[in-house]
DNA sequence: ATCCGACTTTGCGCCGGCGCAAACTCTGCG
DNA sequence: CGCAGAGTTTGCGCCGGCGCAAAGTCGGAT
């Protein structure tokens, strides 16, 4: 938890790019640093917002529940990413809960920082403004492909999100990174687990994709993006 | 177009509380004005994001266009908002269309001024933080609206925030403040109008809200907030 | 080794909401 | 004053996708 972190570590990444070594140095003196096991809490939601967060390894998911208990993923969060940023946001309380899906790294800030951090140096108020900026977007793309797509679309869609953020190549095509359910994929989606299974085994005997038990490999990605265009 | 504007205009408005009113001048003479008639568009998709725009009065509609032409509404501006801030989130081109609903008043500045009122008073930086934060909970809201309830919850919530956000008390009840159509409802909660038309002709006939041809007043709110909850 | 729980697959029947269509009404413009 | 066009209402039939159900499969824990 205290093990003293190399500065290589961050120094590489868009939030803290193009500060000296010493600044990183710094920062990084002032973090506290956390191993997640998969499946366990970073933040929950409605909890007062004290720190902020930053995803050195493994992968993380935010999510919402609705009032009657279903699931629904807002956001999921590659390695590299500041997240948890609520408080920059004039929220005192988190949003979205935030959960660890595979074995993570976190480092974290209190918010009492997240000022100085904005006044040290522009480039991470610039960076962060930017992925709000694309989150923003991605929200946006999401609104927009939930009222107009049905939902073969839809599925298609986050599949191609996911490979596009967190997609390793292997040898029958892109796989995702971390372990993901089809349960996942119908919150991501919004849909029922049912449909995305019946919709996943027509797609592996078209030869789209391939699957096993919590993981996904997209064996033809334009395939993919020829159904996830709507249909005329 | 180039009238001299008086400094209340803005001191009063959020992005700019706090300031000193030779600060306000100085920040004014930097603005144009214009005058945008209903159905005008302020600035379009996917064009060069040259400028940032405050709405002083009437009403503007952040809106984008599928593929296949089916219009989305992304988002509603009531007065005193800032819009068109892309380029803070350092977009170059707009990602989507910005149109008067209403007769609108707007001010506008140059892109090259964003990044000057940021460091000239926090207050600014601030205050678009929370903005940014308001519209990300919305928009997190509509996600999970979409994705877990049925079109009659989409609906009325819809028109819950319309009312909160330009709900104006008349005797009858709250009215919707600028003029709107089935269609446009249909656009913000991802249905379509026939749908629409059907359930506020059954909501009239409940009493719950009254309507004339592009005006909509809420009669029994309450009734209402009962019918967009998720039903169990 | 065995058991339990989590994940997945598949079938069946129903129904909410969309597509299509037609008629009506209001408003603004020529 | 009348017409054109935009906005609204309503009916009808179809079907995509959900709810429900049951069984199968895999992996991890005891």
């Amino acid at each position: 938890m205290t093990q003293r972190l190399d500065e290589c570590l961050i120094m590489a990444l868009p939030p803290f790019a193009g500060l000296a070594r010493d600044q990183v140095r710094a920062i990084l003196d002032e973090a506290t640093s956390h191993r997640h096991a998969a499946g366990t809490t970073v933040f929950a939601e409605a909890t007062s917002a004290l720190r902020f967060f930053l995803l050195l390894d493994g992968h993380v998911r935010a999510q919402r529940i609705t009032p009657n208990g279903e699931q629904v993923i807002l956001h999921e969060i590659p390695p590299g990413e500041l997240f948890g940023i609520a408080p920059a946001l004039g929220l005192l309380i988190y949003p979205a809960t935030a959960i660890a899906v595979s074995e993570s790294i976190v480092l974290a800030w209190p918010v009492r920082l997240w000022a100085v951090f904005m006044a040290q140096h522009d480039g991470f108020a610039r960076q962060t403004f930017r992925t709000l900026g694309q989150r923003m977007q991605d929200n946006n793309d999401r609104i927009i492909e939930m009222a107009t797509q049905a939902v073969e679309q839809r599925i298609s869609n986050a599949l191609l999100r996911l490979v596009n953020q967190s997609g390793r190549k292997t040898a029958v095509g892109i796989e995702i990174n971390f372990p993901i359910t089809r349960q996942d994929l119908a919150e991501m989606s919004g849909t029922t687990l049912h449909t995305v299974s019946r919709l996943l085994s027509a797609w592996e005997k078209a030869g789209i994709v391939q699957s096993e038990r919590k993981k996904i490999t997209v064996v033809q990605p334009h395939q993919l993006v020829l159904l996830a265009q709507p249909q005329p």
